[in-house]
RNA sequence: GCACCCAUAGCUCAGCUGGAUAGAGCGCUGCCCUCCGAAGGCAGAGGCCAGAGGUUCGAAUCCUCUUGGGUGCGCCA
C-alpha cells in the first residue's frame, strides 16, 4: 500500500464530504493537490497543501479551507492528530497501530511490496550499450550499461511493460576496419609475422583469438586475396566474434537483454529507404544545401545539395542530412528508421541511454520520432550519462588508448565485481559525473555505501540467526512473522524506521516517473542508516536490540519489523541489479 | 557564433518535478566506547542555493538575461 496516496483519497472523500454539506463548492479540480512526507518530522508525519490549492477555486481564504477540511480528517481512523500551520498546511499525525499495520502489509506483499501499476501494462523500449561491436566493452560502456539496465527494471516494477534492448552498430566504417584488423590476425594465427599492428587498426589481442577463428573457418584461401573477395566474410564473422565478446561482458556485469538490433539488417533490407519514403510522404523531406555552421569554419567545407530531413518543423536547430555524396545513408537516416521500426512494434515509449558526448544528437533524434510517428504520439526521451573517472587511492587513473591497454568492462567487474559496480555508479545523477575509485568502492566502512547498505541487510539476517539459536523453534518465514505483536513496537525510532521503510511505493513511483534509478540507491542509503542507528540505540539500552532474553514476543515483533525492513532493501537492491548479501566477509 | 548539460556547506554530492527553519557523507570541534551487537557512537559549528530580474499565496526547483565550467556542431558511429 501507498500510504501517500491511501491518504490521498481520505483527504479527497473528505473534500466531497464537505462539498455534499455544503462547506466548500463541490467539483474542484485537486491535480495540484500534493499529499507528501513533510522534510521537518516535527510536522507530523503526511502534509497537504489542499488548502492553498484549492483556495482560489473555492474563492475562500486558505486558513478557512483548512480548519474546516482538518475537522472533517480529525474524525478520520488512522489519523491521531491534525494541525493547521504556516499558510495552510495541514499537517496529519497518524497513528502508531496505522504504522505498526505497514509491517504486515510489507511481509505479506513480499518482494511486491511497492510495485505500481503507474506504467498501466504500456510497453516502453529501453536502448542501452548499443556499442560498435569492434571490440570487449571499455569502462566507459559501463555506467550507461548500468544505469540502462536498472531503468529497465525499475519501470518494470512500477507496471511498465519494458523490453531491454541493444542496437548494434554494425554498418559503419568501424566494422571495415575490424575485418582488416581481423585479416591481419589471420594472416598471424598462419604464422606470418605481422610486426607493429599499423596505425589505424585495432591492436587489442582480442582479436588474436579471432584470427585463430577465422583460419579454422575459412583455411587459408583468403591469405593473400584481395580484399573483396574477404572483406563482407570477415565483417560478418568478426563482429559477430565481437557481439559474442560484449554479450559476455554484459553478463559479467548481470545484464541480459532480449533484443540485439543490426544496423546492418537496416541497410539490406531497405527499411531506410521506406522510412525516408514515409517522411518524405508526409512532407518532411526535401532537396536542399545546409549552411555552414558559424563561428567555426570546417576547412573542406563545400556547399552542396543533399537530402535534407526537415528537423526543424520538429524543435531541431537545422535540418539533417540523410545521405553522403557516396550515396550511403547516414548514421541518423539508419537512427530513424530503426526508432521507426521500434514504433511499429508497438513502442510509443522509447528511452535510449547515450554518452554525453553525443549529447548533440538529441534533439535531430526527438524530433525524426515526432516525424515519424503518427500524430507525433511517440515519445523518446534520452538520457546521457556522464564520465566516469577512474581513481586508485585518490590517484587518477592513467591510459593509453593507443596501446589498446584500455580499462575494460571486465577489468571493472573482476577487480571489484557487479554488485559493487552496479550501485556505485548509481549513487550519483547522470548527467553529472561520477568518480570511481577502486580502493574506496570496496573499503567496508561506512564511508561506503555499498557496504553500508549491504551491512544492514546482513545484519538483519543475521539478527534472524540469532534469534533462532535463542528461541527454539522459532519461526521466522514470512508468514509466520506478519502474526507477530505489532503493538510492541511503540519506540520512537522503531516507528520512525517504519515511515521509512513506508516511503518505498512513493519514492519507486517518482523515481519510474523521473526516469532516475539513482534515487532508490540514495533510499537504500537512507533506509539503512535508520536500520543502524536503531541497532547503535541497543548498545547503550539493552532493552532495545533486537533479541530479547526471556521476551519472546516482544522479539518476534522486533524480527517482524527487520524483516520488513530487509524485504524493502533487497526490492531496492534488486531493482538495481544488486544481489543483498546475508553476511558480510 | 549556435545548441545542450552543469553551478547547493571547506570537499564530494542529495534535495521527493513549486512547499514550511535547504539535507547527508567526508573534513573540522567537543564528548563517549575499546563492547565480537567487530568493520565505532553521539553532539556541534559550517549556506546570499553563482549573480540579477520575472512568474505566485510560496522558487534551490519554472521563465529571461549575465557570469563561470563541460560537451557537441554537413557526408564519424
Amino acid at each position: 500500500m501507498n500510504v501517500f496516496s491511501y491518504f490521498r483519497t481520505v483527504i479527497e472523500d473528505c473534500l466531497t464530504a464537505l462539498a455534499k454539506a455544503g462547506d466548500l463548492p463541490g467539483g474542484m479540480d485537486c491535480s495540484a493537490l500534493s499529499v507528501e512526507p513533510p522534510r521537518d518530522a516535527s510536522h507530523g508525519d503526511i502534509a497537504t497543501n489542499a488548502a492553498l490549492v484549492l483556495s482560489k477555486q473555492a474563492k475562500m481564504k486558505p486558513r478557512d479551507i483548512a480548519e474546516k477540511l482538518a475537522e472533517a480528517l480529525r474524525s478520520v481512523d488512522a489519523v491521531e492528530s491534525v494541525d493547521v500551520a504556516g499558510p495552510g498546511f495541514i499537517n496529519l499525525s497518524i497513528s502508531d497501530s496505522f504504522w505498526q499495520k505497514q509491517v504486515q502489509e510489507v511481509l505479506k506483499a513480499g518482494k511486491n511490496y511497492g510495485d505500481s501499476s503507474l506504467g498501466k501494462g504500456e510497453k516502453v523500449n529501453v536502448e542501452y550499450v548499443s556499442a560498435n561491436p569492434t571490440g570487449p566493452l571499455h569502462v566507459g560502456h559501463v555506467r550507461g550499461a548500468v544505469f540502462g539496465d536498472a531503468l529497465a527494471n525499475l519501470l518494470s516494477k512500477a507496471g511498465y511493460e519494458v523490453a531491454k534492448e541493444y542496437y548494434i552498430n554494425d554498418a559503419g566504417s568501424q566494422i571495415d576496419t575490424l575485418a582488416r584488423s581481423a585479416h591481419l590476425r589471420y594472416q598471424e594465427a598462419h604464422g606470418r609475422d605481422i610486426g607493429e599492428i599499423p596505425e589505424g587498426l585495432y591492436p587489442g589481442d582480442y582479436l588474436v583469438a579471432v584470427g585463430e577463428g577465422l583460419k579454422a573457418e575459412f583455411g587459408d584461401q583468403y591469405l593473400d586475396a584481395p580484399e573483396e573477395d574477404w572483406l563482407l566474410k570477415f565483417k560478418e564473422f568478426a563482429s559477430s566474434a565481437m557481439m559474442d565478446l560484449v554479450r559476455e561482458d554484459l553478463k559479467a556485469l548481470g545484464i541480459e537483454q532480449e533484443v540485439f538490433f543490426s544496423e546492418r539488417t537496416l541497410h539490406e533490407s531497405g527499411r531506410i529507404g521506406e522510412a525516408i519514403e514515409h517522411l518524405r510522404s508526409k512532407g518532411h523531406i526535401y532537396e536542399g544545401v545546409l549552411e555552414p555552421p558559424k563561428g567555426m569554419k570546417p576547412e573542406d567545407w563545400e556547399p552542396r545539395e543533399q537530402t535534407l530531413f526537415r528537423a526543424t518543423a520538429f524543435g531541431d536547430d537545422v535540418d539533417r542530412p540523410l545521405q553522403k555524396s557516396n550515396g550511403d545513408y547516414t548514421y541518423f537516416a539508419a537512427d530513424i528508421a530503426y526508432h521507426h521500426d521500434k514504433y511499429l512494434r508497438g513502442f510509443k515509449h522509447m528511452i535510449d541511454i547515450w554518452g554525453a558526448d553525443h549529447a548533440g544528437y538529441v534533439k535531430r533524434m526527438q524530433s525524426a520520432v515526432k516525424a515519424i510517428t503518427d500524430g507525433g504520439e511517440g515519445d523518446l526521451d534520452i538520457r546521457l550519462c556522464q564520465l566516469v573517472r577512474l581513481f586508485r587511492n585518490g590517484e587518477p587513473f592513467k591510459m593509453s588508448k593507443r596501446a589498446g591497454n584500455f580499462v575494460t568492462l571486465r577489468d571493472v567487474v573482476d577487480e571489484v565485481g557487479p554488485d559493487v559496480t552496479r550501485f556505485i555508479m548509481l549513487t550519483r545523477k547522470n548527467d553529472a559525473p561520477l568518480d570511481f575509485d577502486f580502493a574506496k568502492v570496496t573499503e567496508q566502512s561506512k564511508d561506503n555505501p555499498v557496504f553500508y547498505v549491504q551491512y544492514a541487510h546482513a545484519r538483519i539476517c543475521s539478527v534472524l540467526r540469532k534469534a533462532m539459536e535463542a528461541f527454539d523453534g522459532l519461526d521466522t518465514a514470512d508468514a509466520a512473522l506478519s502474526n507477530a505483536k505489532l503493538s510492541l513496537l511503540s519506540d520512537a525510532s522503531e516507528i520512525s524506521m517504519i515511515r521509512q521503510m513506508a516511503l518505498w511505493p512513493r519514492l519507486l513511483e517518482s523515481a519510474a516517473e523521473a526516469h532516475e534509478p539513482h534515487r532508490i540507491a540514495f533510499y537504500l542509503y537512507d533506509l539503512a542508516s535508520e536500520f543502524h542507528s536503531f541497532w547503535n540505540k541497543g548498545n547503550d539500552n539493552p532493552s532495545l536490540r533486537f533479541v530479547i532474553d526471556g521476551d519472546e514476543e516482544l522479539t518476534y515483533a522486533r524480527l517482524a519489523l527487520i524483516r520488513a525492513i530487509a524485504i524493502v532493501i533487497a526490492s531496492g537492491l534488486d531493482v538495481l541489479g544488486v544481489v543483498p548479501v546475508e553476511e558480510m566477509r
